[in-house]
DNA sequence: AACACTATTGACAAAAATTGCCATTTAACT
DNA sequence: AGTTAAATGGCAATTTTTGTCAATAGTGTT
């Protein structure tokens, strides 16, 4: 998928004046990480950016681009699929579900709905490939992270 | 989340019959691991795992938790929350979007459904915890996988 | 119940992904 | 141009997961 050239052009606006408003520094790194990850409609590991901004910029180094992926992330620039340096977790329930994911402790949860489990999908998913299976992702804040003082304190026994 | 013990026993019958007919050895290892799966309705990874199961099997080695978890996936005994050994993936779309995941190669591509931002969610949520965002999952087989000769190979610049 | 055969396990080391540390460099401000 | 603190690059360390191989334990047979 390609992302026409002013849509970048917005993003690098935005990530400059988030820059400046953060008070970090706008460095070359930065830029072109930023703009490789802006640049694609696919969803690259940091290896992958790491490749494609060693092109422009053949000096950079992989710790740079993971620090400041997790920098992007923390200002609210980029996003990450699925919670980051996760594990992988594993589920026994083979029945049609749905889940909740609490986005402070990863609380992961099964839901059920027969609705969700005949949505009809929009005609664009078409384009993409052969639809087999749908599963809605509600994400929000557990019941427990809510009513938790430090809310970054993750129960390991729910996880 | 409780499993019922009758859930619980109606699982472990299948891993039975299953390591029958594919001719696997029922292990005492295994079994344990499988239950402690069955047991939980949480996703844990594989050292939760590992540690629950250890409290009854003190000498079970983290080593064959791995070697199971895959293996009880091979067989369709149990799933796994996103690709397995998966990177994180960093995403500069931040608006309102969907996925569409190969199952095959791992593409991850965006699509957009105005009836899918604005989805009710099931009052059993609730239970749960206060939901912020609803994200749909559409999980198929890309078109580049279902044309090509070799499902296996992952064309590693559309990840 | 004991035997033989082979799959499975445990221990160890290795691989892959990610992070921490620190000396050097560089952007931003004067 | 000079100063200063933040950012980078290189390297080593961590964390998660996998591979290897000798020792062990199911399973079917007697």
């Amino acid at each position: 998928m390609k992302i026409s050239q002013q849509d970048i052009e917005k993003c690098m606006a935005r990530f400059n004046e988030v820059c400046r408003t953060s008070g970090a520094k706008i460095t070359h790194q930065r830029l072109e990480i930023f703009r490789e990850v802006a640049q694609t409609g696919d969803h690259p590991d940091a290896e992958t950016i790491f490749k494609g901004v060693r092109e422009r910029m053949p000096t950079i180094s992989l710790d740079t681009v993971y620090r400041t992926l997790w920098w992007l992330k923390e200002l609210g620039l980029i996003k990450t699929l699925g919670p980051p340096r996760e594990r992988t977790r594993f589920d026994a329930n083979l029945g049609r579900h749905h889940h909740f994911v609490c986005t402070q402790c990863g609380l992961t949860r099964d839901f059920y709905s027969e609705k969700f489990n005949k949505l009809k999908l929009p005609e664009s998913v078409q384009r993409i490939g052969q639809a087999e299976m749908t599963q809605v992702e509600v994400k929000g804040v557990c019941h427990q992270c809510a009513t938790t003082e430090k809310p970054g304190e993750q129960s390991k026994a729910r996880r």
